[in-house]
DNA sequence: TTGTAGGCGTTATCAG
DNA sequence: CTGATAACGCCTACAA
């Protein structure tokens, strides 16, 4: 279904009634605008005057028809973002995102698709009926039609994330997951533990993979084995943490300590781990990525890494307004440092 | 700043020559996109055909200047959501937005402004230059600048939450405030507390003064009286519950229970109650609104009232895209029901 | 320094 | 049923 058609209200001062009340031709008035150079002082001040007295304003889209330019980006988010914009993640982000642009006279255009085909096709319409200038896209998959669709059509655009392949034709912005995964393994081998659990988000992702990599590299560097059935994968955002914790618990020989995807899961985790009539940290330890606001607020309060979300979507605003406007079609690739927020859910073990 | 200008990309394939494929006019062209009646089978085939081998698609900007609709809305987000996107309140109304347009080919434009003026002279730009259809106003405060001028302007806009003034004349969706802290405070006086204290949001808000009015009402009702001394504001998201709670415990005469402004706050005055050493619910009864994702995760879990944000916002959009296009100008008042979620932070006080 | 004219890509009106 | 043509509101040569 499309949207009907719109009574127009009072209709709306243009140009040439500025143009008309300070006696010049509209084209003047457009210079002033402009802040064209050439223009004297006297009409300059004319035109102003008019222009506040009629309260005018030039049309947007009048204005992006002929400068071929909309002043605004779009933000494209995964599927499972709009089920669970819950995730603290994606606010974030877009905060940092705002931060960026919001005294730059750049808008900021939310793709709303709730399928893999509507968000393509949003996208397809952002760019082919130009609507934004630039795309940040919030997500990769491998398979996605997305980045193959924005390159062929050389269109602007920074990725939040780690793109699976063409490495040198895309900008983004991501955190070294790897190192961080790896870290929070390492930190827990320190703390002696052996048998480490790890709760992956979406098998597919690149997030997870790389998470996934950082772990057994640690483990195979203190010589610890590698099990098959310590590694879990779960999506849901609520349910996701407790199902893992479950799985996780009931093996013969469970984990002393427990990586989760996110602090969203790690909340789960914590709830069943509790449920269970286990303390953490004294009988397991949970350690988490991300550092969500909410995290130093939990019981007890969270381990985690985190990985600056906010500067993500700063940066990748950056980046893209480089793209967009300064002329600048370099390809850029920014590493987000992350960092150890040790708190209360670890402990030595024994 | 302004940006820049934008490099052309590729010139896009135009309504023209789609008809010089096609052999017909552009206008018949026009037509066949539009569906128009009169038009016969054969040429419309010609053309749809001419359109899918070139990949046209219409110009969003040339479309919107002439129909002078622009098939977007506008949301308008408060300062603090801005600065604490983190409240999951607004991603989650945002979703319910999204739910009732994605299928409506309706986009969405957030604001991005971190200050009062800043938002206010976005307001004036998404109206003024057309670019949005209609507005969701995510706030409402006292002496706000914004709804006097959208009612000046006679544009579509509703409102999530109580407007302070002209009910009348302006739509809004919001939900029983008065009755949920009403609700609330009763749940507590019925399992036994006298001593209840209050934690405010910011001070000039409409939800606070509703909730407050809510819990004096239901004071006075079993006669238990009002003290002072138990109401306390805080606005800061993240330390807001933790300073209240030591305010509120460090009293003489201690509340038994508290009711929170959101989950948020509920979970700091949780933290701050621990630390003090002082178990939940069995030491002092903790309750608060909204129902976020987490409260169940909590530990212990969270009695809190849902108020189904989700709604809100899908209510708001649907009343929105109302207004704007189906000629009904009937100012609209929606009030989206409440309901008790119990679980494990009150308790009966001996 | 300023005005005139033409065009950006559509849609709507009016003939035919 | 279809084709010209004139808007929509603005910007930018080109002239003056």
């Amino acid at each position: 279904m499309r949207a009907g058609r719109k009574e127009g209200p009072p209709v709306a001062v243009t140009i040439k009634d500025v143009a008309k009340r300070a006696n010049v031709a509209a084209s003047t008035v457009s210079r002033v605008i402009a802040n064209s150079s050439k223009i004297s002082p006297g009409t300059a001040r004319r035109v102003r005057e008019a222009i506040t007295e009629l309260d005018y304003n030039p049309n947007y889209h009048a204005r992006s028809l002929v400068k071929n330019t909309t002043n605004t980006i779009g933000i494209v988010m995964p599927r499972s973002a709009q089920s669970t914009f819950q995730n603290p993640f994606f606010p974030e982000v877009i905060r940092g995102i705002t931060s960026e642009i919001h005294d730059k006279d750049i808008g900021m255009y939310l793709s709303t698709g709730q399928t893999e085909d509507e968000i393509y096709n949003e996208v397809v319409k952002m760019v082919v009926e130009s609507r934004v200038d630039g795309i940040i896209l919030l997500y990769s998959q491998e398979n996605d039609r997305i980045m193959p669709f924005l390159l062929e059509k050389n269109f602007p655009f920074v990725l939040i994330g780690r793109p699976s392949a063409q490495l040198d034709q895309i900008s983004y912005v991501n955190n070294d997951n790897v190192k961080a995964g790896g870290m929070l393994t390492e930190y827990l081998l320190l703390l002696n533990h052996k048998k480490i659990g790890f709760i992956g988000g979406n098998e597919n992702s690149m997030v997870t993979k790389d998470h996934l990599e950082g772990y057994s590299n640690a483990l195979a560097k203190r010589a610890v084995p590698f099990r098959e059935e310590y590694v879990v994968y779960r999506e849901e955002i609520k349910e996701g943490g407790q199902e893992a914790a479950i799985e996780l618990m009931s093996l013969s020989s469970p984990p002393t300590a427990i990586i989760a995807a996110d602090d969203m899961m790690a909340f789960g985790v914590l709830r069943m781990i509790q449920d269970m009539n286990k303390k953490v940290p004294d009988d397991v330890s949970i350690v988490s990525f991300n550092n969500f606001m909410l995290s130093e607020l939990s019981t007890p309060p969270l381990t985690t890494v985190d990985i600056h979300i906010f500067d993500l979507g700063a940066r990748a605003a950056e980046s893209l307004v480089d793209l967009m406007y300064s002329g600048n079609k370099d390809i850029q690739h920014t590493i987000v440092p992350h960092h150890l927020v040790k708190r209360e859910s670890c402990t030595v073990w024994n």
